[in-house]
DNA sequence: ATTTTTTAATTACTTTATGTAAGTATCATA
DNA sequence: TATGATACTTACATAAAGTAATTAAAAAAT
């Protein structure tokens, strides 16, 4: 066996991907900029309290930009950068494996 | 309790790739059977714990197989089923996105 | 006969992550 | 004054992951 470690890349990509709730959270991006609340709706299984923690958490990795638009109220507005978008093609392999293995009703 | 609404499938998918290690034991699995002394090495920050918890849930998912070779001392080998290498494209991409996005120093 | 070695874990304990329910801040309208 | 909407935050509880030491089985070494 070879006794090199992986390279710290693919460590910190699935420290990234492999936490909960973060795909689920890029993919409904993927269709879209979409505020807080849309989310919650998208994801009712995550909480505010982890989708504020993931939101902080993708803003700081830049996969995700914040933008506040001053309406009445508030509206903030939740959009993929580059790097964001750019795990399309992962998002959709997994999709695809989902599809294909998983068997569960899904309307 | 396990309600899954949105696309179940999808759900169920990424709270398997969602979880710590996952990712990382499964590519490694991917250029061959491995043992578990193998694993702990090529993911030197992965403990046997949470090894063994990991392989013990791929097992139950059926995404690897683990077989025993009653040879002296004991070999147990771990292989991906066809579900498992069947994940080949996710990792990969997840890999090229690293490659791209990611930059640290990598040997 | 007892100790050591090897592989593949397990155990006890600590720390971090996630879940749950309620509360906060801001501004506008009724 | 009270209520409603949006986007969170807080306090607390449970689940998951990290750490270090220990175990089991069998052969080999002392």
């Amino acid at each position: 066996m070879n006794k090199f470690s992986l390279c710290p890349r693919y460590e910190i990509a699935f420290s990234i991907l492999g936490k909960k709730w973060t795909g689920l959270i890029i993919r409904c991006l993927l269709d879209g900029p979409k505020r807080f609340s849309d989310l919650s709706e998208l994801i009712p299984h995550l909480s505010a309290k982890v989708l504020a923690d993931r939101m902080k958490e993708l803003e700081q990795l830049k996969l995700v930009n914040r933008t506040v638009y001053p309406e009445i109220p508030v509206k903030i507005e939740y959009s993929l950068t580059e790097q964001g978008r750019d795990l399309e093609q992962t998002l959709h392999a997994v999709q695809a494996w989902a599809e294909k293995w998983i068997t569960v009703d899904c309307k």
